[in-house]
This record gives C-alpha cells, sequence and structure tokens, in this order.
DNA sequence: ATTAAAAGAGCGAACGTTCGTTCTCTTTAT
DNA sequence: ATAAAGAGAACGAACGTTCGCTCTTTTAAT
C-alpha cells in the first residue's frame, strides 16, 4: 500500500492513527469479554500476558511505539491513548473484582495499584522490544506471572509500605 | 537556546542526542559507583527507585522518551542506547552480586531474569509519566520495593514455571 | 583606566530535505 | 466499460541545518 493510497481510506495520518487505536480497543476489548474465568483469574492473566508480550508480531509492536511517541506530539492521539487505557484499567478492574468474587484473590487488596503496575510492565515490555530486537519476552513471562501472583495474593502486601524506613533515602545512595 | 545556536556545540542533532545520553551514562553510573550497601542492598535499590521514579524532572523524562522514540529511527542512536543499557545492566549485576555476598539476598537467583524485569518496569514507568500527566509514580513505589523483595528473596521463585499450567493457555482467553 | 580589537555566544532568517497530503494516471476486478 | 484500488509524481508545511548579524565578554595596547 503506497502512502498516498491510504488517504482513500483515512483524511489525516491522525484519523489513521485513530483508527488503528480503535481497532486494537475492539481487539483488546473482545479479549477480555471473552475472559474465562472457570479456570482461575491466573489462567487469564497468563494467557493475556501471553498473548501481548510473545504472540503480538513485532511490527504490531513498532506501530504501537510509534503511536506513543506520536502522542507525545499530538494532544489528539494523546486524548485517544489516554481513553484507550482508561479502557484498559476499566476492565482489569471488572476482572480483578470477579474474580475476587469467586475467591481467587483476597477482596481487600490495592487494586487500583496492582492494575497500574500490571500496565507500566505491558508498556516497558512493549518498549523493550520495541528497541531490542534480541529481547525475549517468553523468557519474563514466568517472572511476569510470579510477581502477579504475589501482587494479588501473596501475603506481604501490607507490610511493604513500612519495611525497614528506618533511614533516610537519599542517605543511601547520594 | 535558539535551535540554531545548538549546531555551535552539536554537528548535527544525532550528535546532541549522543550527547545527552552520554551525559545520562555517566550521571547514572556515577550513582552507582555511590551506592553504599551498608544500609542493605534494598535501601539502594529503595534510594535509586525514589531518585528515577519521583525526583527526576518530567522534561528530562520527555527528553527521554523522545530519545527513545528517535532510536526507533535512527540506528545509530539505538546503538548508543543499547550500550547504555549494556552497562546499566552491568551495574545492576554488580550490585546483586556484591548483595549476595553481603548476605542481603540468595547467591542462586535468576539474576538476569530480575535485572530484565527491574529495567522493564522502570521503562514502563518512565513511559507512563511522560504520557500520562497525572501518573503518580511515588504510587508505585511501595508496590515496586514489595515486588523487588519478591523477586530477590521471596521464596515462591523456583516452582512460578511449574505452577498450575494444566490447561492451554489459548483456551482461557481466546 | 580607557579604549580598540578579538573572540565567543546567541538569535533569527534562509536553505535544503523530509514528510504529510493531494492529485493524476494506471491497474485490476466485475 | 465502468468503478474501485493502487502507485507515484507533485505540492506545501515542518524540520534539520547553515549562515550572517548583533551583543557581550575577554584580551591587548596606549
Amino acid at each position: 500500500m503506497s502512502p498516498g493510497n491510504l488517504y482513500r481510506y483515512f483524511p489525516s495520518k491522525e484519523a489513521l492513527i485513530a483508527g488503528i487505536a480503535e481497532r486494537d480497543r475492539a481487539e483488546v476489548a473482545q479479549q477480555f469479554a471473552r475472559a474465562d474465568l472457570s479456570h482461575g483469574l491466573f489462567a487469564v492473566l497468563e494467557g493475556l500476558a501471553h498473548h501481548y508480550f510473545a504472540e503480538r508480531q513485532r511490527e504490531q509492536v513498532l506501530l504501537c511505539t510509534e503511536v506513543m511517541a506520536e502522542a507525545r506530539r499530538h494532544p489528539d492521539i494523546a486524548r485517544i491513548f489516554a481513553a484507550f487505557d482508561a479502557d484498559v484499567r476499566q476492565w482489569l478492574g471488572d476482572l480483578l473484582r470477579a474474580a475476587a468474587e469467586r475467591g481467587d484473590i483476597p477482596g481487600d487488596i490495592d487494586r487500583d495499584g496492582v492494575i497500574t503496575m500490571l500496565m507500566v510492565i505491558a508498556d516497558g515490555v512493549w518498549w523493550r522490544r520495541a528497541l531490542d530486537p534480541d529481547f525475549d519476552p517468553e523468557a519474563v513471562l514466568p517472572i511476569f506471572m510470579d510477581i502477579t501472583r504475589h501482587m494479588l495474593c501473596g501475603r506481604s502486601q501490607e507490610p511493604a509500605e513500612k519495611q525497614t524506613r528506618v533511614f533516610d533515602i537519599k542517605e543511601s545512595v547520594r
């Protein structure tokens, strides 16, 4: 497809990117909608992680990073991105709530915090895939799942904040 | 400083970016060199995390993402970035090895895996800071430290890979 | 100490290239 | 034969880069 010919389908580059984002959003939405908790929350999370870390083609990852980079410059694209983000956050929230009802995870965890961290890790993996062709996403998957399990039902959740802060942070590095 | 005037100091935009990367690398190198393990590994890690997640100005984060985005296009810049990355990996490796000798963490953990995950998370946090002005890096710090502690001396390291893979991954999502 | 000359630093206009976009012409399918 | 789809040349804006000018600071000479 020649660059010029794209404009038969999209009025502008921005609209094209919006289209890509919209298509991706629909796909992700479907994937969340299809999520089947009958094998447990972690089966679902592992499936999602495997899909986005490993199955997605590098080409798609590059495309996504392109969009992210573009979002830095054009507020309109940033808005699309933010909306996508909010949706994923919502869907993850629903998923965790459903899993809590099933008893897969405790109901009193810091859901927002965990979701933020999951999304941070997802972003990080995508950028690493984009920048380092040798990066092996499969290799981090076990660690990712271990971390996820720990965040969601490990028992060292609450003490984390009060732990070993007996010194000034600056002290140890600066 | 006018755009044109920059060329009195750098022969090209690429060289300018290389300069920024080099300056940053030197700074990070110093910070690792200054690391004082006498308060324990986690004090050092928390200090580093706090510095890069929260103290660094947003402007710097934007600059860095700019470089990352540029690296996607120009192989020369990508090389600089990769070298930087390899250095950080090296320094983190040294740090963890030293900490293991002190007995802060076990010596038999998957150091490379943990380091990769730490860097993935750092990337993710930076991108989130860049794209979402409302993102609060301080909020994820406790979770980050909890995860880090878990990865480095939590005892659920090895079973992670063999755990609950009693079904086909696809099954639960597709 | 005062002034003249020189060097350095900064700005903004000008140039060439790249990139987003349009337009025209060709190809393909029905 | 007609209409949809694609390629690629052509235009304009934006960006990387260069250049000339001004202003400040330093150096040298009287």
